[in-house]
DNA sequence: AAACCCGCCTGTGCGC
DNA sequence: TGCGCACAGGCGGGTT
């Protein structure tokens, strides 16, 4: 579900929450979600105090005192949700559509709770190796928001590669954090075909292509991210960028750009592609 | 090495 | 109204 920009807006709806709070318990609701939890996991923050809620790609990762870090990753339909009394509220999981038996992990500080909630159980809750490393996240690429990530490097990245640009866009060994929709709205942005061949686009296209990208994530998170279904930031509220889509759900409706009812909608490697067949080549 | 395909899960919306 | 099916924002791992 959840691609950079919701991911970071939760991070920064979770900082303000927990950062400088300690952790009264962790209370682990099953054995697994994606993976089986890790050994001492309930046992581990018990007592420390948050310093800093960070980001790598899609994954958040929590810092405490003590040295030792969570990292919490929301798969496709995994959420925080804020709760101190909301355990018991009835109310608040209609409102919210939630369903307090996909409550997987619960952490409860001083005063305040955060819980783990995800119906599909693609997420996954764990701790970074003492030495802050973590296997699922060693290969990952550059941030896209980060310097490091333009189109030269693209294009150093691309040279011989025979798959199409939207197939690479979602290999977050290339670049930490792009999914299907924004995969879509910033190839749409840069006016590339998502069928072309990755290898095969001039330099100054992906120039274009990695500003598309940056500019595409940077307006999704200053709108709080995009709602389709069930994302909501930690406090609850929806994100408001489904608004902005130019291309992504839209097929047959008209092109924002063009003005033709050229969007299409296609399938890459069994997953949902959406463009304009007259803005982009 | 790169490309392809499968599996992991539940919930929803669609066509019949 | 009910039922079965396809599909959904992700990712790792196996095979070719």
């Amino acid at each position: 579900m959840p691609e950079l920009p919701e991911v970071e807006t939760v991070r920064r709806g979770l900082a303000d929450l927990i950062e400088g709070r300690s952790f009264k318990s962790i209370q682990l609701n099953r054995k697994d979600i994606r993976f089986p939890m890790r050994d001492g996991l309930g046992d581990v923050a018990r007592g420390q105090t948050v310093t800093h809620v960070g980001r790598r790609g899609k994954y958040m990762i929590i810092e405490l005192d003590g040295a030792k870090r969570l990292l919490i990753h929301l798969g496709m339909s995994g959420r925080l949700i804020l709760g101190a009394d909301v355990m018991a509220d009835e109310l608040f999981y209609q409102k919210q559509q939630i369903n307090p038996r996909h409550n997987h992990v619960i952490m409860t500080f001083n005063d305040a709770a955060v819980i783990y909630n995800d119906p599909r159980r693609f997420g996954m809750v764990d701790l970074l190796d003492p030495d802050g490393g973590h296997y699922l996240l060693a290969h990952l690429g550059p941030e896209p928001l980060a310097n490091e990530f333009d189109g030269h490097w693209l294009a150093q990245r691309l040279r011989f590669s025979k798959t199409s640009i939207k197939e690479k866009l979602l290999d977050q060994n290339l670049v930490a954090g792009i999914g299907n929709i924004y995969a879509s709205e910033s190839l749409h942005l840069a006016g590339i075909n998502p069928k072309r061949k990755a290898g095969n686009i001039a330099l100054a296209r992906l120039v274009n292509l990695a500003e598309a990208i940056r500019n595409t994530l940077q307006r999704a998170i200053e709108a709080g991210g995009s709602s389709l279904k069930d994302y909501r930031g930690v406090r609850g509220a929806p994100g408001y960028f489904q608004h902005q889509f130019n291309v992504y759900d839209r097929a047959g409706e008209m092109c924002r750009s063009c003005g033709k009812d050229n969007i299409r909608k296609i399938q890459q490697s069994g997953r949902a592609s959406y463009y304009c067949a007259a803005c982009q080549r």
